[in-house]
DNA sequence: CTAGGGAAGTTTAGCGTTAAACGCCCGCAG
DNA sequence: CTGCGGGCGTTTAACGCTAAACTTCCCTAG
């Protein structure tokens, strides 16, 4: 069964597909009422719906809009993490309501990102997930309207960022108003990335000396392991501040599993509010981030950057906000 | 900056455009070894890539997969579960090392599948998160290759499903095994979804009689008012068994708010291995299910459909096993 | 009475690619 | 010699759509 084309409806109405095209685009300063009603109802009939790819073609417009992942293990975790999989939802979203159909790709070097982008010539891409040295790596298109979560906006590139130093304040408040004074940062500090690093100055604005560091990437897993290793190397802490939930929750039953109390002996501080902090036991408390707020946010930008009313600002900063749980108290006396 | 297009290399190369696309679509047979070595090399300096939309205006095929998705929440939500989101990362994987796209879209009702499929030329379509009903009405579109994934194919779509019977067994036996008689079962009973139904169809067949059931969302809020309601409700039950640990812990968060202690009181059994499963605590015995090669399965099928080289099976069912961690062990003698 | 202008179209050309049909030249069998 | 079949291409038309230029026709102002 071939599909119906504007030569179809065209033939039918008895008018040229022009008129057709203008008709199915609301482009109707050229075309009667009576005609455009016409029209109108044979496409209903018909079900017409326009050829992306040739419209595509046309215009040089796709309406297509790529979310760029990392390929890990070998790509089949692409949405890395809870907080991943909520911005990519609520991106989809924002795009789906203004028209435009995202692509889902994982990618590892800069000949990916460049096939992708080229080959479907992409309205758009929104990249997330990467290291600002990844991204600088991947070394993404210049004539591509781009916005990038997470990272640094290198120029042209819109961003999509939280309030990470915001949120290292408040935790650092948090912790501090509790009565902590040995506090031990988590997180993965040696990747550079400006996230961790934003939430690490924040807290050191808080608490006036540098906190102690472990490094861990952002796994539960490394989080287990960090939580013993805190609980033999650092055993004064009486607090942990991890950069993400999934790291909280690791690190709190690493500790637990060495022995340690929590909240009683050590405070555990999470950060995004993802599902799984309210899962745990203890409850998570946290830094809530609006991760549905990054990825609204981020369609919005980008198709602002894609029609070319420049954004005054290129950089989104969304707010953060404490949630208190469980696995926070008072500084134990010692 | 303009498209590199076949034009650009073949006057570059001083031969036709058939010649170019000849040579990049490694069509060899009517183009000298000398031809096609000049034409490469032209096309990797100039980074030439394929234009998707004119290919696929001439080709009618489009390389492009649908992942179609409920959109529910507004569409922020469009990766449920863990289970989807494992899924999709490894049917993407699949997709892209056949040099396929994925263009994930949430819809609502037939009239957006078809927006969807129809604008953009869809090779094929891969449909997950809908019970029987909801599919029914959405009207998958004949003429495209589709997969569902856990829902019952009709005709000529293919399905990719977990041995939902089989796993329900696995799950009888075991608690069978550690003496509980008086067992619930809780899950979307009233979806009337062939998931559902078939786990507590192998359950019933190792138990004997029809277990208690317990209606519940997949949900970890809806676990935990289920855990509580069947504390009171069903004081003498020894274990329960959830269709999904996300629902397996809320159920069993609920039941430890109840007072009652998971496994010594009641034993408490998930469905799918997620990660969470080894976050919270007592950590969840479940029924592990291979959502990975669901994914994989799905493209491979998928693929095949689009090839036209009918699958002698085109319904994919993967094996299940069983894990047992901290919440379920014997049954306490009352 | 005619120029000008808007309303309601149509025609032309082109977006980048490919399938299919059509050369052309050379070597070799009859 | 003629014919004819490979090897190596080229040409043509089409895929479905749109931007821009072009055509009518009628109405109104001067």
């Amino acid at each position: 069964m071939p599909r119906v084309t504007l030569k179809d409806i065209a033939r039918e109405a008895g008018v040229s597909v022009m008129t057709v095209s203008n008709v199915v685009n609301g482009n109707l300063g050229r075309v009667s009422p009576a005609t455009a009603a016409t029209v109108e109802r044979i496409v209903q009939e018909r079900g017409y719906v326009p050829s992306g790819p040739a419209q595509s073609l046309a215009t040089r417009r796709t309406r297509l809009v790529g979310l760029l992942l990392p390929a890990r293990d070998g790509g089949i975790s692409l949405l890395g993490s809870p907080h991943d999989v909520s911005v990519a939802g609520a991106l989809e979203a924002g795009l789906r309501e203004r028209d435009h159909h995202l692509m889902l790709r994982a990618v590892q070097d800069a000949r990916e990102v460049q096939d992708s982008v080229q080959r479907w010539n992409l309205d758009g891409v929104v990249v997330m997930g990467f290291t600002d040295d990844e991204l600088r790596a991947l070394d993404l298109p210049e004539d591509v309207p781009t916005v990038v979560i997470d990272a640094s906006a290198d120029g042209r590139a819109g961003a999509v960022r939280t309030d990470d130093v915001g949120g290292g304040r408040l935790a650092g408040d948090h912790l501090r108003a509790l009565g902590h004074r040995r506090v031990v940062f988590c997180g993965p500090t040696d990747s550079r990335s400006p996230v961790v690093a934003g939430r690490l100055a924040g807290l050191r604005d808080v608490l006036g000396a540098d906190p102690v560091t472990v490094v861990a990437r952002t796994s539960y897993e490394d989080g287990l392991a960090a939580g013993e290793r805190i609980a033999r190397e650092h055993p004064s802490a009486t607090a942990v501040f991890a950069t993400a939930d999934l790291l909280a929750a690791g690190i709190q039953a690493g500790l637990i599993r060495a022995g340690r109390r929590v909240p009683q002996d050590v405070s555990v501080l999470g950060f995004d509010d993802a599902d799984l902090a309210r899962y745990v036991s203890p409850s998570l408390s946290t830094i809530r981030q609006d991760t549905a707020g990054k990825g609204r946010a981020a369609a919005e930008l980008l198709l602002r950057l894609i029609h070319g009313d420049n954004p005054r600002d290129r950089v989104v900063r969304l707010g953060v906000e404490l949630v208190v749980r469980e696995s926070t108290g008072p500084a134990s006396v010692d």
